[in-house]
DNA sequence: GAAAGGCTTCGGCAATGGCCGAAGTATTCC
DNA sequence: GGAATACTTCGGCCATTGCCGAAGCCTTTC
């Protein structure tokens, strides 16, 4: 006999099962930068041939964490939604190190690679690592954002200061990350390198977008990391103090 | 070669592997109540011997998943911490069909155990389920609260509201909900049944540790399902205008 | 139209890993 | 002290499933 709640738990275990394949985790984490990448990308990423890559695509698909849109010869692949995306930050957070303060040290932080993901890389469509947790820390010091563990806020002043680097947040009056009454929260990412929030969200895709359609920071292709460019180097590090947080 | 870069893959790929066995998915699904059970309860919910459990108890332990204490010859099992929950709710959220809108109906909604969790349960430390949703509903359309997929924050009128109901609010002037200001911060948690946020973080805490201790609630054993009492009914009836969510 | 490249399907191999029976340790109860 | 209970370790069986080579489909390019 099937019980009806084993249908859903069976679901939850399938979902983890999937994640839990290292070629398949590995095809994830490359999407974790928020684009969409062909098949052959992916099988580059994951160490695996084409064919093999394919199987483990169409079952992705299959279970909705994947969609996939046809271009030419070309099949491009990107996680299916933000709620795919959140769910394998948590992971990654958990999988990092448990509770922060627990003895694991699992995550070695070794090779140049490493270091360049931790100092600033992408998650999905906001910023983490070093910099973006700097960014978080800076603006919640000048009561520009209010954060903590359970949820974020974007004051007055803060929406002030985010509108004179370029970012718009006026403009639609409602929206997911907005409550009926206007207000802009801002989600806290726990940031699985530094052990604590930085901004995403809305806000955080927000200020992600601006700074890369202004060239302040670019992607390294092949990888979720980014890297801060002269020019934004010099706006960043007069608008948020970075301080030491990109060395 | 291994790359530094892989180490943290490697990690994160176990770490979903881990949760992506059906026996050990249904161990962590059972305690998602938030209440420690020993080898052999948890050996029950997963259908397996004891001695295959205790080797998944061990592998869940050692990854940092699930701690163990030892009481006399009983040895219990909980979830290592809230972000441990917190992960297992967002996959269980993804898991039970995508986005939502999207044409996925994986989760058939059938039987009898199945809509008792879905009218209310726990969701490790606050209540879930049609029950949740429409308490989230009722103060956020009173201007208790305010929420959003982002985001939420308790107002000035709601935390005089929960007061009134017994939820002492004001017991510590910093933790993990509030921000440095002393906003109270509520984390929206999307409910996989009902596909809308409710109350999660230290609010959602401190509003079903209020329901059980008044015993306006009380879990059902063997399950994550919890019933509304007869005096729970007329006390939560009247001060959230529950409506049918109930039946 | 032929050639090339991207992607998929099929088939068989091999290894990982879950499962249980049996046996061993630790703790409580009588 | 002896029986009972809770839990763990060990060893071998077996199913699942990831992997690649070969071959085929579809689209683009020349």
């Amino acid at each position: 006999m099937i019980s009806p709640v084993m249908v859903t738990t069976s679901a939850f275990a399938e979902t983890a099962a999937l994640i839990g394949d290292p070629a398949r985790a590995n095809m994830l984490a490359a999407l974790m930068n928020g684009r969409a990448l062909t098949a052959k990308e992916l099988a580059e990423a994951a160490g695996v041939t084409p064919q093999t890559a394919s199987g483990h695509l169409a079952q992705l698909t299959g279970a909705g964490l994947l969609a996939m849109a046809r271009q030419g010869r070309h099949r491009y692949h990107r996680l299916a939604s933000p709620a795919v995306a959140h769910m394998l930050e948590t992971i990654m957070s958990v999988a990092a190190g448990g509770a922060p303060g627990s003895g694991r040290t699992k995550s070695l932080r070794v090779g140049p690679r490493d270091a360049a993901l931790r100092r600033a890389r992408t998650c999905y469509n906001h910023l983490a690592g070093r910099l973006a947790v700097a960014m978080a820390d800076r603006m919640t010091e000048r009561g520009h954002i209010e954060l903590s563990l359970d949820g974020g806020v974007i004051t007055e002043h803060g929406t002030n200061f985010l509108q004179g680097l370029g970012v718009n947040l006026k403009a639609d009056t409602a929206g997911p990350g907005r409550s009926a009454g206007g207000r802009v929260f801002c989600r806290p990412c726990l940031d699985w390198s530094e052990r604590r929030p930085h901004i995403a969200g809305v806000l955080g895709t927000a200020l992600c977008t601006v700074c890369l359609t202004q060239g302040w920071i670019r992607r390294i292709e092949g990888t979720r990391a980014v890297t801060v460019t002269p020019m934004g180097r010099t706006v960043l590090d007069k608008a948020f103090d970075l301080r030491d947080a990109l060395d």
